[in-house]
DNA sequence: TGCACATCTGCAGAACTCTTCATACGTCAA
DNA sequence: TTGACGTATGAAGAGTTCTGCAGATGTGCA
């Protein structure tokens, strides 16, 4: 997640419609459909939404954070259940939770020394509701696929 | 995405139920909420089913994929008009392309010396059409975000 | 057959991410 | 006040990802 910081270089030059069919045309790029070209571009977001967009599904794109969010599904946990939980260390859970804090996806509670955190973004909470959902749906097709990681991958 | 490799290692230790508030007891780790661990770790899906979650998630955790799904959503599009689209090289698309249909979220079709990619995955046609609507939504409610990326990421 | 074209791939450099270690901070109990 | 504890942070290193370049592959046309 490179991104956040350069988002403002981005975002200047492509805005939503204007410009973007113009830019096509004026490119030396040989297009096949420049129709479609075109009405795909028309309904792109701008450039700023997809990089913000990127930023929530890569933040959701590493295993350790998963499962921080899957934990969190249920109600608030302090940091250490949270590392016991997903199996990572304190500080590297700490770390995870700083960087989902800095976006806004999970709040802090603090209670003496202790410190709650809770998911904090309904469409994040959603998203992962969604992956787990689709996860149980997947087993139950195919529940041979336990240890049995299948993919070719290139 | 690191993980797919490391998926094997990973899957043998955690299963879905067994063993996992076994495990946790028996661990030197001190628990505040025993009771909220040890249902959450049941909760929890095995780490494989995580890992190929996050490996779907980080996927779409790239702004230029993620513009080339976007691209797809309407239906087959060749790689010169993917990269005119996505503003990639088309070297850069093709790389793009060949991860994603490693993980067969694209589909290719040949025709002659072009090639036709489109979306094949319905879970993430589902993501990507969730997350350009939502885009869309919170555009509609805060349209000074324009530019204006408020994160202080800290 | 030979050339142009669309795409693919291996490679290497640059950039980025994640973890650990060490340490700092704020809170609580004695 | 002191020391223990839970958490937060900075720095550094290992590992991963992404891009462009150069060249390879396969197709179509003359």
């Amino acid at each position: 997640m490179k991104s956040s910081a350069d988002v403002q270089e981005l975002t200047g030059a492509v805005g939503r419609g204007e410009s973007s069919t113009a830019a096509l045309d004026a490119c030396n790029v040989r297009l096949v459909d420049p129709e479609r070209v075109a009405s795909v571009n028309a309904r792109m977001p701008a450039e700023a939404d997809v990089v913000d967009t990127a930023d929530v599904f890569s933040l959701l794109g590493d295993p350790r954070r998963l499962k921080l969010l899957v934990a969190l599904l249920d109600g608030e946990l302090c940091v250490c259940d949270l590392a016991a939980v997903t199996g990572m260390s304190e500080s590297a859970t700490s770390h995870a939770l700083r960087l989902l804090r800095a976006h806004r996806v999970v709040a802090v509670r603090r209670d003496g020394r202790m410190a709650y955190y809770r998911l904090d973004d309904a469409h994040v909470r959603m998203l992962v509701d969604l992956a787990v959902a689709h996860t149980e749906h997947t087993d139950a097709i195919h529940p041979e696929r336990h240890g049995h990681p299948e993919r070719s991958d290139a």
